[in-house]
RNA sequence: GCGCCAGUAGCUCAGCUGGAUAGAGCAACUGCCUUCUAAGCAGUAGGUCAGGGGUUCGAGUCCCUUCUGGCGUGCCA
């Protein structure tokens, strides 16, 4: 559909035109003083120096000639602002349009077009903690906005699976016990069907020997492991596949209490097939250069500002760094999917790898210089005093601590008001829990660092994810008791508030655009607690089922309706979704 | 050193390509439940938009500069 705001630019310049100015200053915007209008047009003002007269005879002349019958009012004020209402009657069939039309007849952008995002990257070494909660909720975010914006969306969680981490675990395993059979380079047969460790001991081993590599003797045996690791050799590989086989179930089923989903769960080892082949072509084609005994890719700019250092291929002691593995999932994703985009959620802090791997590839010709490379960078979570999030003995806060500290907290309000039956405690208290934490993070900008409070988070009042979905749950209970609403057409405004409402819907589709262009998830967040103010204020003012004239109150329902099934879409794009009570 | 990001109400944050009186929430105070869920609605109070220059008819927004904080800056991810 097209938008409010192009429909009305187009007559507005088509009036600027009419009046004998320039087109371009006709663009119109929702208006900043909604007390006075509801859209504006501020072109008068920048048109007067070009035209060498007072701003506000040209607003004049321009509002002369528009078609006062497509708004409710049309006026011109000092020092020269055009300001609009609309009508009730566009507006009515604007709504009526956007309910009949699917997806409410936003556009889409993305049609046709593939997009890999690349968000999570657990580390199979450890379980996951804190810091990986902010990956998640803006990467599944980002992936069900272009879904919904018609991308074919590929999401894979790159798991930290080849890295140094892997050797330290094997140089750990090996102190403790020497004897097993996966450290004998002579040993031929199979290696044992069970593995030698168990999820908790994995989860003490990895921090043991994390700790241990200031030991310079250790270090070396770990980087001779990865090594080894990376080359094929039989042991190691045995372990990798005990630690994977051990690891991969767990970050699966807390990845699922988050209503995260993947489709690909490849890793970095599923990019070292494509490595060898990869350094060879980059050597040869005079990419990659010796540099103090590493093979790197300058990728440094002559409009650089700041020095760009090259990307790594090959380290020193031969094997492959986090950037050889990024790139050669790059080249993996290319051959088998062909994106048209690659969307990465990590860390800002490794923004200027990303930078170096995607000017490598581009480079390189790995990706065609049209392909998107965009690396969202989020912010560090820290705790509710604003210094990074330890637990009370200083340790890192496992993330399915968090889950489990948040649901806590959340049950006890559910049981406290007992509108829910004992049966349904459970399942009503997760959805407002993921509620609370994924809104609280997505209604953050990504980049930012924010304070993590769960009591915050959790208030059953405020800009929270609870107080969206009650807006829900207050419709829904209507909506069940009115009977059948899904076919009944938008009537006009009748009220202030009604029409508010309205107007508030029909920037849904404005907003998707918006939040899809700045990867914003929280663009959606602002978007929906407008909405969500508007429909309790309707509600508020609005007897809805009292009403006795039966066409007025299906107008209203339809109106609710509308905005219920546009809250909804929202919240499921950001990941979580309405109880029918609570 | 260089580079990037941030500094907006007591606290946590919005503020879209510069536009009219800088907005929310929390905390404080005040109203509104015999009426569809008061987890709501309405209102009061709270600001030198870090400081200083500049561009412009107009700057929280653009440019310069100073200060403060965070982060990055070749073999961790």
């Amino acid at each position: 559909m097209e938008k409010i705001l192009d429909i009305i630019t187009a007559k507005m310049q088509q009036a600027f035109v009419d009046a004998g100015y320039e087109a371009s200053f006709g663009r119109v915007t929702v208006s900043n003083r909604p007390d006075l209008c509801e859209y504006q047009c501020n072109g008068a003002l920048s048109a007067a120096k070009q035209y060498k007269c007072a701003p506000i005879q040209i607003a004049n002349a321009v509002v002369e000639k528009l078609n006062a019958a497509d708004y409710d009012m049309v006026e011109a004020v000092m020092p020269g602002f055009i300001n609009l209402k609309l009508s009730g009657a566009f507006l009515q069939s604007y709504l009526e349009e956007m309910r009949t039309a699917e997806d409410f007849g936003v556009s889409k952008p993305g049609a046709g077009k593939t997009i890999v995002v690349d968000y999570g990257g657990a580390n199979v070494a450890k379980p996951l903690h804190i810091g990986h909660l902010r990956p998640a909720i803006i990467g599944e975010a980002l992936k069900r906005l272009h879904a919904f914006m018609g991308y074919n969306t590929i999401g894979d969680i790159h798991l930290g699976d080849w890295g140094l981490q892997m050797g330290l675990i094997i140089a750990e395993l090996q102190e403790r016990q020497p004897e097993l059979a996966y450290f004998d380079p002579n040993f031929t047969g199979d290696y044992p069907t069970e593995p030698p460790f168990t999820l908790s001991d994995l989860e003490e081993i990895y921090p043991t020997a994390s700790a241990k590599k200031k030991d310079p003797e250790f270090a070396e045996k770990a980087h001779i492991a990865t090594y080894e690791l990376q080359q094929g050799r039989r042991g190691y590989r045995a372990i990798w596949n005990h630690i994977m086989g051990i690891s991969l179930p767990d970050l699966k089923r807390i990845y699922d209490h988050l209503d995260v989903h993947y489709e690909k769960w490849l890793g970095e080892s599923d990019a070292d097939p494509y490595i060898p082949a990869m350094v060879e072509d980059l050597k040869k084609r005079g990419l990659a250069v010796l540099s103090e005994g590493a093979w790197v890719v300058p990728v440094a700019e002559e409009t650089d500002k700041k020095e760009v250092p090259p990307m790594i291929l090959v380290k020193s002691d031969g094997s492959a760094i986090y950037a050889t593995t990024d790139l050669a999932t790059i080249l993996q994703r290319m051959q088998d999917w062909k994106p048209e985009k690659m969307l990465y959620v990590t860390d800002k802090r490794q923004n200027l790898h990303f930078e170096q791997v995607f000017r490598a590839a581009k480079k390189s010709g790995i990706v065609p210089v049209e392909t998107e490379l965009e690396h969202v960078g989020h912010g560090t979570m820290n705790g509710a005093d604003g210094k990074p999030f330890k637990t009370r003995d200083g340790g890192t806060l496992r993330l399915e601590q968090l889950i489990a500290d948040m649901t806590d907290f959340v049950r006890g309000k559910v049981v406290e008001n007992k509108i829910v039956d004992e049966s349904e405690v459970e399942a009503t208290t997760a959805k407002i829990a993921l509620a609370a934490l994924k809104y609280g993070d997505l209604s953050n900008q990504p980049t930012k660092d924010y304070n993590f409070d769960l009591e915050r988070f959790a208030a059953f009042e405020g800009n929270t994810g609870p107080y969206i979905l009650y807006t829900i749950v207050r419709i829904k209970s209507i909506l069940s008791r009115y009977g059948a609403w899904e076919q009944l057409p938008i009537q006009l405004p009748v009220s202030q508030e009604g029409k508010d409402l309205m107007l508030a819907i029909t920037k849904f589709g404005p907003t998707m655009e918006a939040a899809l262009a700045n990867s914003a998830p929280n663009q959606i967040c602002a978007y929906i607690y407008e909405l969500a103010g508007c429909v309790n204020k309707f509600y508020h003012e609005t007897p809805i089922l009292k009403e006795e004239d039966e066409n007025r109150k299906a107008g209203h329902i339809a109106l609710i309706a509308l905005s219920k099934n546009i809250l909804e879409k929202c919240i499921e794009i950001l990941g979580f979704s309405a109880p029918e009570k609570m």
